[in-house]
DNA sequence: TGTACATCAGTGAACGCGCGTTCACTGATGTAC
DNA sequence: TGTACATCAGTGAACGCGCGTTCACTGATGTAC
């Protein structure tokens, strides 16, 4: 492969320079005030020039989404990895508090990833359903070390019984690829593990929790360490 | 009080065509779709008659709000209601099993409420903060019943010592005063009750579940029955 | 190495759109005597 | 009951805004011979 030609280097930070300025306006004023516009004004350059480097809005958008997907999942797996893979139960409490915690130091980003979906661009390239498998991967990792109780004992989390035909094709080749001993309950199980750390969180991150008591962090990690004993860790 | 004038009759009547247009385009195209001028175009009036019932696009919004809260709360509270008061299993599944429901046969209107608070309407005026209020009393009602277990009880939902200053006063009050034998440890895991029901029900309608779970019902089913379970009844 | 051609980032103007809000004004409804 | 005045819903035009996208064109960078 021959060096980069300065044309194409030049493209690439270009690209680059547009997506900067555009994160710089989600975070700062949210999803609907990323526009073209006011992106080319920021950079000094012609509206039109946009349309070199991506093909519309929506796909500025979804490169967005895509780089924000891989900045949350490697930071959940960073959390994670933090703790010996001998101490399942400090890996996945870890993880939990690192979802809230990339909530919160970037709202607009969780926003853009997590609310309305549909209007806000889906992931239709390759490379960006792969960034967002990668999170459920990472829940999907703390599930399936969970303890023999999950089954239906009476005191773990029990539930109906599962079959692979109950989840999509695509995504569960990639995690039984990636996890050999995973099975459905475990899998139906992640997906309910991933709904408990969000519903505080988006609660929190949407003003909801804020107003009635004063500090939510107590009540996360309460919720989790409860999570961690349920799945018997 | 004299029978209302005809032009009050008038003004309450184009009030509340008003808003009927509104929510049409609410449900059917999202809250940013929501415009006086495309109200005013539906009811052949003029844009600027519009201010003569609104201050402003924002009050609009406040008020379907308003509206949405309370739809959803009496939702709830029928289905609570359904089940005898001898039965707080049956009632806390009821609500839980309601939530979802609406959420799902009003997305648009889940959205305004719950989903990016601060560029959507505050409840401003102190009938739609009662209206918000009235839907956590439903919750707190749920949680009151829990048995002793969950004060701390290994199988139970345990945590951390609460105490009423961790709560905003003004709810604390309403609260107690609905619920003479309410603990600060029953009105913090009224909030986790919620967040478990919000989790999933979120990530279902902004369809984070859809590609990966067939039928996202059956999950939360078991996520209730075992937050059930763990409240003790 | 130099020339001829192709590529494509970037320009600047324009198209067509819809929006929230304001304002001077008309005309019907209500009120006071 | 009738008249004089106040209220206020409703009009229609305008203000000023920003947006996404297209298009004919310039000029620099790259490629082939």
């Amino acid at each position: 492969m021959p060096a980069a030609s300065r044309r194409e280097r030049h493209r690439a930070q270009t690209t680059a320079e547009i997506k900067a300025t555009a994160l710089k306006h989600l975070v700062e004023e949210g999803a609907e005030a990323v526009a073209l516009r006011g992106i080319a004004r920021d950079m000094g350059m012609a509206p039109g020039t946009f349309y070199s480097y991506f093909d519309t809005r929506e796909a500025l958008l979804a490169a967005l989404a895509a780089d924000a997907y891989r900045d949350l999942a490697a930071h959940l797996r960073a959390a994670r990895e933090a703790h010996p893979a001998g101490d399942p139960g400090a890996r996945a409490l870890a993880h939990g508090l690192a979802y809230r915690e990339w909530a919160l130091t970037h709202p607009q980003e969780f926003r853009l990833l997590f609310s309305g979906r549909g209007r806000v661009p889906r992931a239709d390239t390759a490379e960006s359903a792969e960034a967002e498998y990668e999170l459920c991967l990472g829940i999907v990792e703390v599930a399936t070390t969970a303890r023999p109780a999950v089954g239906g004992g009476s005191g773990g989390l029990g539930g109906s019984a599962y079959v692979w035909e109950d989840f999509d094709p695509a995504f569960t080749a990639v995690a039984r690829a990636a996890f050999p001993d995973l099975t459905p309950a475990v899998l139906a199980l992640s997906l309910r593990v991933w709904g408990r750390m969000h519903g505080l969180v988006t609660l929190e991150i949407d003003g909801l929790l804020r107003p009635q008591i004063d500090d939510p962090a107590v009540l996360y990690r309460d919720e989790l360490c409860d999570l961690v004993r349920g799945l018997g860790l």
